[in-house]
DNA sequence: TATTGTTATACTCTATAACTATA
DNA sequence: TATAGTTATAGAGTATAACAATA
């Protein structure tokens, strides 16, 4: 490995980061009018439709979603407003605070859901092979492991003492 | 093809998502702390060192970094205070106006590049062989060239008509 | 002492609509 | 009539720091 990046590694990273933009614009748009939601509130409700027992803490639910812990609380206010979620403390740890989706969480999953699919498909995999799919979930999946593993990623993580 | 997505896609669209979530938050990171600028800023400013005479109308510049005609007038106006872009009308088309990347401009470009470089080698391509570099390569220029081929995408596309 | 979560606040980004000017 | 760009403004997301409560 050279000190720079190759050629076919820029295009690369430019080829990845634009077509994530164009696709996150897309489906930033189709959430918000499928179902008035933000691409990060969908996220999260649809993180809670799969979790066992439909709740986690606010700490796991934030996990590769939100960067910062006020976000997160300021997204959960927001859709508890919204009556698509609940907040309860926790009895395992009294520090932490469960969040459960509701019916209407459930309900509004739903609704986006079909529209959210399609317009997946017709963008990301339209132009791809089977085995086009099956290489790039490979890859993605190793991608993801290793920067998760990477030291500063969660917001669990606090500031460093100075 | 099904009316919806296969395991294998959802699987594939989440770790391509969550990747990119991730990678994007480390360079925006990576350009503040060594440029005092936002990634998109810096997109600009790298677009504008790439192209021909060092400069862009506003509408080509935008293209596939900015998707709204106002957010790039406050982005270039910002650029412009800092004095690392500057904006002149074309002689060619009265209505454009041409933008172009100052000798601080491109310094800080160069300040920015060599920390960005090493982060995308260490986060991006240190889990991958050449030859999964290469394909995620093609796959991705090919997603991209079909996302762009869709209809709405640009800056340029502006209301239709009720 | 470290962790969970909230609050307050300030800043940035984004988007719509109204507008000017040129093609 | 359509296009290039700006302005004003309002809304949404994000992050830091200070804080309370629990482990």
């Amino acid at each position: 490995m050279a000190e720079s990046l190759e050629p076919e590694q820029l295009d690369t990273y430019f080829a990845l980061m634009e077509s994530v933009s164009l696709l996150h614009h897309a489906v930033e748009q189709q959430v918000r009018s499928a179902g008035g939601l933000s691409y990060i509130q969908f996220q999260l409700l649809a993180r809670l439709a799969g979790a066992p027992d439909r709740r986690l803490t606010m700490t796991a639910l934030a996990d590769g979603v939100v960067y910062s812990r006020s976000g997160l609380t300021h997204q959960a206010g927001l859709l508890e407003k919204a009556g698509l979620i609940t907040r309860a403390p926790s009895t395992e740890d009294q520090r932490a605070t469960l969040v459960t989706i509701t019916r209407d969480g459930l309900d509004r999953v739903a609704t986006i859901l079909p529209g959210h699919i399609v317009l997946v498909r017709d963008l990301l995999f339209a132009p791809l092979s089977g085995k086009d799919l099956r290489t790039l979930g490979d890859t993605m999946t190793r991608v993801r492991d290793h920067m998760r593993a990477q030291p500063p990623r969660s917001v669990a993580t606090r500031k460093r003492q100075t």
